[in-house]
Formats: structure tokens, sequence, C-alpha cells
RNA sequence: GGCGCUAUGGUGUAACUGGUUAACACGUCGCCCUCUCAAGGCGAAGAGUUCGGGUUCGAGCCCCGAUAGCGCUACCA
């Protein structure tokens, strides 16, 4: 029986953790919660706190997003130790930068034999994957690459077929249940993955570039990385991680899998349900300090005073839960994080924000406002907007005011066109929404992008726009849309229009219990 | 479907190595304060700890088994 046992980890010297963000759209505020954890984790032991950028996916990247996730992330206020805008000592911190690293690290696995290459087409292995679902298998590689020989290797590569690597998970000889990999997950304990059920992982697509898997190992055994802080969602594939650092001949870092942000009804928390770009919450006015607060009581992790040393100290139980980044590198806690995956409370999250609020002096209250819905930035970009509109400056508020409120809640007598019902509004408005999404958010993009749809529905420009108008304005008549959604900001845009459709439904469910 | 993880009021968490009527915060409701609304003060409702067995004088905490939720199941991360 093979029995990988992953137990040992040598460890020497201080802690290095790091965040790997992959720039394919907003920063995501479950990239601030376990950057939070890495960081209260690296200031508690002494350690490093490292970010890399994990841009390895060319179909999925976007160019504005890794500056995007630099501001946002300095806006929180961890500050990181290593990273691609402050350099360090196990650089370059983007993966795009280090692609001949994880050739030559493949290269080292294919020579050892722990990895092979594959030569099966994409619809092959698709048509693969779906026979074996039908035969209720566990979908997983089993293309004839695995077991080619020398000479069939050298004639495919000869032809010059495009094909990726693959690492090989040893199969016990005897079947199933002969060979499996523990792990230690530093908050569960041990857990085993039979290699029945542990698939064939790509390590370099055919691209030549390396998928996540490989990547990650390559770079937190370089980079010195002592413990990997991370969200459950990667608990499934930290065996293949495993195996790979064992190819490698490597010591392993500690694993940590934190508990999944929720949505209310305990879905991995989505953007289609919570608001979850931390673009989103810095324009709509979150402190970061209130925001790092909230997110350090997800999961638990700070100790709560005792009832008695409440009793004693004389505690205000109202500021139990108020703590500020350096307490919680004083008193958190790993070992106490509950493991439930915690639905992320906006209603608290708000409660919370107006606690941070209401303790700044007047002074810094005025500021703060300055700097998020008034800025000059801000209003310099709406000025031009209704230049040719006011007849006095005084009329500003009037045309503008849909800019700087936090929720519009539209009438039907103003959303829905002369002749559209309803139901079909509300049907396009939820097809809208995919369309603003994938938007680059340029007016040019946009318009693109609803005009396309509004041509497919059948809907006339001005049904369509007019629509969009009133969803995110609240009125008919409003400053250029396009224009005016861009100042906006795409997260907040969509976030309106997300709300509008929530409203809508809730109307709609209470009107027919009626 | 398979594998894995998880399980305390509506939500986030407490409950020391098993020991009273399961605590705190958010939210909800009521009252007070008040020109309004917040804030603040006071109070209330809301869980018998997913369910079923077992061990024990005693189980939210230990054991077994179910169930449910979630995650993964990509040439995404």
């Amino acid at each position: 029986m093979i029995q990988e046992t992953a137990a040992n980890t040598k460890q020497a010297g201080p802690v290095r953790v790091r965040i790997a963000p992959s720039p394919t759209g907003d920063p995501h505020v479950g990239t601030a919660y376990i950057g939070l954890l890495n960081y209260v984790f690296a200031k508690q032991r002494g350690g490093r706190f490292v970010l890399r950028i994990e841009d390895t996916d060319r179909s999925r990247f976007v160019a504005s997003s890794e500056q995007m996730i630099f501001d946002a992330l300095h806006w929180t206020g961890l500050e990181w130790d290593e990273g691609p805008d402050v350099g360090g000592p196990h650089g370059p911190y983007r993966q795009s930068e280090r692609t001949e690293i994880y050739r030559e690290y493949c290269d080292k696995l294919l020579e050892s034999g722990h990895a092979y290459r594959a030569f099966e087409t994409a619809e092959e292995l698709d048509a693969e994957r779906k026979a074996q679902m039908g035969a209720k298998q566990p979908p997983k590689y089993n293309g004839p690459s695995r077991r080619y020989t020398q000479e069939q290797v050298d004639t495919a590569l000869a032809g010059s077929k495009p094909y990726t690597i693959r690492l090989r998970v040893p199969q016990g000889d005897a079947g199933v249940g002969t060979a499996s990999t523990t792990f230690r997950d530093e908050l569960r304990g041990d857990i085993t993955f039979d290699h029945f059920n542990v698939d064939d992982q790509v390590l370099m697509k055919s691209d030549g570039f390396p998928t996540y898997h490989l990547a990650n190992v390559v770079d937190d055994h370089l980079m010195g990385i002592t413990d990997v802080i991370r969200a459950e969602e990667w608990i499934s594939s930290t065996p293949k991680h495993v195996l790979l650092y064992q190819a490698f001949g490597w010591d392993l870092p500690r694993f940590w899998h934190m508990p999944l942000l929720r949505n209310i009804d305990k879905s991995k928390i989505s953007k289609r349900k919570n608001p979850v770009s931390l673009v989103y919450y810095r324009q709509a006015g979150f402190l970061p300090q209130a925001l790092l607060n909230f997110l350090g009581l997800m999961g638990g992790g700070m100790a709560q005073p005792t009832e008695q040393e409440i009793v004693s100290k004389g505690l205000d139980t109202r500021l139990i839960d108020i703590f500020s980044l350096m307490e919680m590198v004083e008193r958190f806690d790993f070992k106490r994080i509950s493991l439930g995956g915690p639905v992320f409370d906006l209603v608290k999250l708000k409660w919370m924000n107006s606690e941070y609020l209401r303790a700044l002096d007047a002074e810094a209250f005025f500021q703060a406002m300055r700097a998020t819905v008034f800025s000059d930035a801000y209003l310099r970009a709406i000025a031009p907007l209704v230049q040719t509109r006011i007849e006095t400056l005084g009329q500003f508020g009037d045309l503008t005011d849909f800019f700087f409120k936090d929720d519009v809640m539209p009438a039907p007598e103003l959303f829905v066109p002369k002749k559209r019902t309803l139901e079909e509004t509300l049907l396009f408005a939820t097809e809208m929404l995919p369309v603003l999404e994938a938007a680059d958010w340029t007016p040019t993009s946009i318009d693109a992008g609803l005009r396309e749809l509004l041509t497919a529905k059948e809907w006339s420009v001005k049904e369509a726009f007019g629509l969009l108008r009133v969803i995110l304005t609240g009125k008919t008549a409003s400053p250029p849309l396009l224009e005016s959604l861009v100042v906006f900001g795409k997260a907040r845009s969509l976030n309106r229009v997300r709300r509008f459709l929530e409203q809508q439904k809730r109307f709609q469910a209470s009107a027919n219990r009626k």
C-alpha cells in the first residue's frame, strides 16, 4: 500500500505567508478577507506578508485589474512586505514573468516521470468526461497519452501536436483504496484523499502557461512560504499540491483552510447575490477599518471577553465586536476559528461602519466625505455632464442627486415603456445585467453591448436606454446615460441594477401573495 | 453521481480539560428621550444546540449512524 503521508514539515526562521489574487476583474472582498488573515498571521509572528499576482490565465485576464487590486488592497491598509509594486528578494512577483521558471521545473517533472505530455484535444477530453459522468464515474483524465512510450511521444512531438503536461498521480496497483495522500490541515486535522479521486491535473497548458497548481507550488517553495492560508475551496486540490511538493522533494508548508464567506442563502459569496467588489465598498463609503473589523468577525478568531471579565472590567458589551487591526494582531487566535461558513451580513457591516463614522471627529468625518462622495475627481467628472443643462449652479443637485444616493427606487410607471408589460421590462432588465458585466466600462463598450442586446430582443434604443436610465437615476430625464454610468462606476452601477431587480422581485412576490 | 468539509436563535460568535434557567453583538418588536429621523437609555420576543441512538450521575461539548448545507469535480483561480 502506497501511503503518501505529508505530516513532516520542516520549519525554520520567521513565517512567510502570501495572498495570490488573480487579475480577472474587480478586487474581491474574499481577497481582503484572506489577506487580512494572512496579514495578521504574519504580524503576530514577526513574519513577512507577500503579494503575488497569479496572472496565468490569459483568457480571463483583465488589463485594468492588477492596478485595481493594488489600489483596493492599499485602501484596506493591509500593507505587504513584498510584491510586484514594492519589490523584494524573491521576485518577480508576477507569475506571467516567471514562465521560464515553471518550464524549467516542469521539465524536471517530465524527466523524473512525475509528469507526462498529454496530446488529447479539448474536445476529446470533453467527450470522455461526459461519458464518465453518464456512467456515474468520477470524471478523470484517462487518455492514452498517459501510457505513451517514448517513441509515441517523439512521433507526436515531431508532428508538432499541441500538448499539455499533466501530473502523474500514482495509482495503487491493487486498485481503489491502495494509494492515497494524507495531509494535515491545521484547523481540521488530517484529511485523506484516495488517489482514485485525484485527477491527473494539467500542470502546463498548451499555451505554455502553467496552471495555478504548478505555479502556486513552485512559487510558494521558491518564495519560502511557510504557511499557506487560503480559502476552503482549495482543500480538494491540496493532494495534488502535496504530490507536487513530494515529486520535487520539497518540504511542505502548513495548510490553513479558511471557511468561505457566504451569501445569505449560504452559497459561496458571489456578485449576483452580494456586492463583492472592494471598489464598491470604497465608493459606497465604507471605511476600510470598519470593513476589516467586520471581516475579522467572520469565522470567529477574536476571543470574546468572558462574562466575568465584562463585569469585573466594566466593559461595554456594545463595543465587544469593535476592534482595530492592531488589536487583531494582539488577540486574534487562529486555533479559535470556527469552520462553518459565515454569512457576510451587510446589515451588520453597515451598523459597524456607522459606529466607525460616529467615532470620527467632525473634521475627520468631513474629510472622509470629501475623499469619497465629494472628491474633486468625482465632482470634476460629473461637472461636464451638467454644465449645459443647468441655468444656475444651484440646480446642480436637482440633476445629479442619483450620483450621491445609495439607492433609488423608481416606480413602475416610470420604468416600464408604454408598449411593454412589467414582466417584459423586468426580463429585459435581467438580460441587461450580463451585458453590463461584460462591458469594459467605457461609453463605447457599454453602448455596443446594449445595442446588440436591444437589437436581438427587438427593443428600441429609446426603450432600452430609457429603462436603464430610470434604473440608474430614478428619473426619466438625466445627464447623458452612458457617461453617467461610467462616472458612477461599474461596481456601483451593477449593484444598482441588481438591487433594482431584487426590489421588483420582492414587490412581485408580495403582490402575488395578496 | 463521486470525493471532501461543515452543522449553536434570522445573522456573526460565546459557553474553561462534559457540571445550574445556553451568553454577547447585529437585526426585529415595545417603551422612554425628542420638532422629525438617527443616536442614546430601558425592556421583550426569538435557539434547548440538524436529527436518531449510545457512553455518563450528568452531553452543545465524547462515540456511532443518518440528514442537510456548502465546496471541488476545467488546458479558471
